[in-house]
RNA sequence: GGCCCCGUGGCGCAACUGAAUAGCGCAUCAGAUUUCGGCUCUGACGGUUACAGGUUUGAAUCCUGUCGGGGUCACCA
């Protein structure tokens, strides 16, 4: 319809630029469906908006039938359109199948998130990162697009050796069989155990005289994991082996928090295994000289066209950095996936700057994909109770805060739900939907750049924008479908409601919310219009009884809108990773 | 200090590329219902979009400056 109305303009002013037809819903409070913004054609009319509001009001009217009315309120033309339009219109979404996907587009995106420590357990940080991260990746795949879900797990370096110094010391050969613990958080629980005897060591030296510098490079514990750590660079094999015992623990562990989430990865990369890559990439720059070398044999990229700090790219003694390392992971990506578009990188704003010179670095050295490559940043999660921080043990563990949301969503299901017929295994599968739905909701549903108050009472609620709302909305119209569906589609002539119209117009944006959301890597735009939906559909619900009407005709509508609006809501959730449950 | 991000009713968040009277949910208050100050329903209150200029027919949105919050400026990852 937009397009028609355009191409009606353009015939009517054939110089007009696509950019100044301006078409939207039109608001609540005023009559009609769509609204043309007639400001910006003023300039072309040569006439008051009033005037030419009334004007094209009347040319459009006479020549697309669909349009029935007009008002002009100030600078707005208002159209009504024919409600057998948008009957038209939901007999073509019921027809198609899958309706808001979009056809292949012939392109790959890599995605990256998670990407964590080996040394200790995901926190409320981690969730954040992976539910956006995988909710992009569901985004994109709507799209048409194909998508790569990866990770790079950062498995060395000194702090894996710290838990593993600290385990060799205090661990008595604990495993995580023997303790009864899950592996992340047994070798997490080493990580703490290290810095606690390195603080003890560090005041011990303060009090014999030594300078607080002093004292934290001389600390035994300290020294021990530098030891360690030359070690298993030199592949000493006994180190080697408790390393890989060690990450082996954490990674049983972590696969347990995945499944839980509900994420996944079809490709995972390991940083000790790339931490090498990137220096030859290194020397072709010296050559191409987009890289220069200082006299101490140090090889930098010159950022001051860009304003920036010049970066370093090897050490002095030829060590990489973790720059040359992101360098080289990026090329090894784009070997392993030859037709990648581009890569999205989800990781937190406080790495901004780092992604920043990365691109540019990417560029310079002649890789053109650095254009398609962005970095999903989002920001810190809050606590009411303030920030989290490691080292004052205010963290949120993320099994805890999962397992907690489900304990929630238990309470608030056995009290209200229709549980009836459902065995043990079932009642704790929708505990986990519901607990989950919400937490993985109330994550998204905010602007990623933003930094957010997580308030866990919150994210369970039945009630306002929240998961759980959306799922209860989605579990009614199951129950309804059950009682009664119909097939085919709907005559044209109906005298449809005001709330039914409002319904079939917000259906008929899934696309282009679809197609923003992509554009803007935004799982925020979906849930937004998923709640809109929702609660058009509750106050349709609300207004009309669906089983009582005597129109058959209107019933039949009723009912294959209760249909398309449960498999749109079916839908837009997966994008959030988000699973809707049949009874609830 | 330089650079980047953010600042919207008491709280938490919306507003796609600038558009009509800035939305929503909590909380609050008032009514209804109630064995219940707790559950449910209805309604109301609540904002000069941090501040000051500017551009525009039109600014929460764009530009400049100020203030406030966060981040970052490593031969750490």
């Amino acid at each position: 319809m937009q397009e028609l109305i355009g191409n009606k303009l353009k015939e009517l002013y054939p110089e007009l630029a696509d950019n100044l037809i301006q078409i939207q819903k039109t608001r609540a409070e005023f009559e009609g469906d769509m609204t043309l913004v007639v400001f910006p054609l003023l300039r072309i009319t040569k006439k008051n908006p009033e005037e030419s509001g009334a004007f094209i009001g009347e040319f459009l009217q006479k020549e697309i039938p669909m349009i029935t009315g007009f008002n002009v309120v100030k600078g707005f033309l208002n159209l009504e359109i024919d409600s057998s339009y948008w009957m038209e219109q939901l007999n073509a979404i019921l027809e198609t199948k899958n309706y808001g996907l979009r056809s292949n587009s012939g392109k790959t995106y890599i995605v990256e998130y998670s990407s964590p420590n080996t040394n200790k357990p995901l926190h409320l940080g981690h969730l954040r990162n992976n539910f956006l991260g995988y909710s992009v990746a569901e985004i994109l795949k709507a799209n048409g697009h194909e998508v790569v879900k990866t990770q790079i797990i950062n498995d060395r370096g000194i702090h894996i050796c710290k838990s593993m110094v600290a385990w060799e010391i205090f661990g008595n050969g604990e495993t995580p069989d023997s303790s009864g613990l899950k592996g992340d958080k047994l070798v997490g629980k080493y990580y703490v155990a290290f810095d606690k005897q390195y603080k003890v060591e560090i005041a011990q030296l303060l009090t014999s005289g030594k300078t607080k510098e002093e004292a934290e490079k001389l600390a035994p514990i300290f020294i021990a994991a530098q030891e360690m750590l030359l070690k298993w660079e030199s592949n000493d094999p006994q180190t080697v082996e408790l390393w890989k015992t060690m990450n082996s623990w954490v990674y049983e562990g972590f696969a347990i928090t995945y499944n839980t989430m509900g994420v996944d990865f079809d490709k995972l990369y390991y940083e000790s295994d790339t931490y090498i890559l990137g220096k030859d990439i290194v020397e072709e720059g010296l050559e191409k000289k987009v890289l220069y070398k200082k006299e101490d044999g140090s090889v930098w990229c010159d950022l001051s066209a860009e304003k920036m700090d010049d970066k370093l790219l090897l050490r002095g003694d030829g060590t990489s950095v973790y720059m040359t390392q992101d360098v080289g992971t990026a090329v090894e990506r784009f070997k392993d996936y030859p037709n990648t578009t581009g890569m999205i990188y989800t990781v937190g704003n406080e790495q901004d700057h780092h992604f920043k010179v990365l691109f540019v670095i990417l560029k310079k050295l002649g890789y053109s994909f650095a254009d398609e490559c962005s970095h999903l940043s989002y920001g810190m999660v809050e606590l009411p109770s303030g920030k989290m921080k490691s080292r004052e043990g205010t963290v949120v563990d993320a099994d805890d805060l999962m397992h907690s949301v489900m304990d929630d969503a238990k309470a608030i299901a056995e009290e209200r739900g229709h549980l009836e017929g459902m065995n043990e295994e079932q009642k704790n599968e929708l505990y986990k939907t519901i607990g989950l739905g919400g937490l993985k909701y109330y994550l998204l549903k905010v602007d990623p750049r933003k930094s957010m108050m997580f308030n866990p009472e919150e994210s369970i609620d039945l009630n306002g924008n929240t998961g759980p709302f959306i799922q209860y909305t989605y579990a009614r119209t199951q129950s309804i479908l059950r009682k009664q569906s119909a097939t085919g589609t709907v005559e044209s002539q109906i005298d449809a409601e005001k709330s039914e119209l409002d319904i079939i117009k917000h259906l008929v944006d899934l696309p282009a919310m679809i197609a923003d959301a992509g554009k803007n890597q935004s799982p925020a735009l979906v849930s937004n219009y998923t709640y809109e939906l929702v609660k058009l559909y509750n106050s349709f619900y609300q207004s009309v009884s669906i089983f009582k009407e005597e129109d058959e005709k209107k019933q039949k509508l009723r009912l294959l809108l209760t249909q398309q609006v449960s498999e749109t809501v079916e839908f837009t959730m997966r994008l959030l990773g988000i699973k809707v449950p049949e009874k609830m």
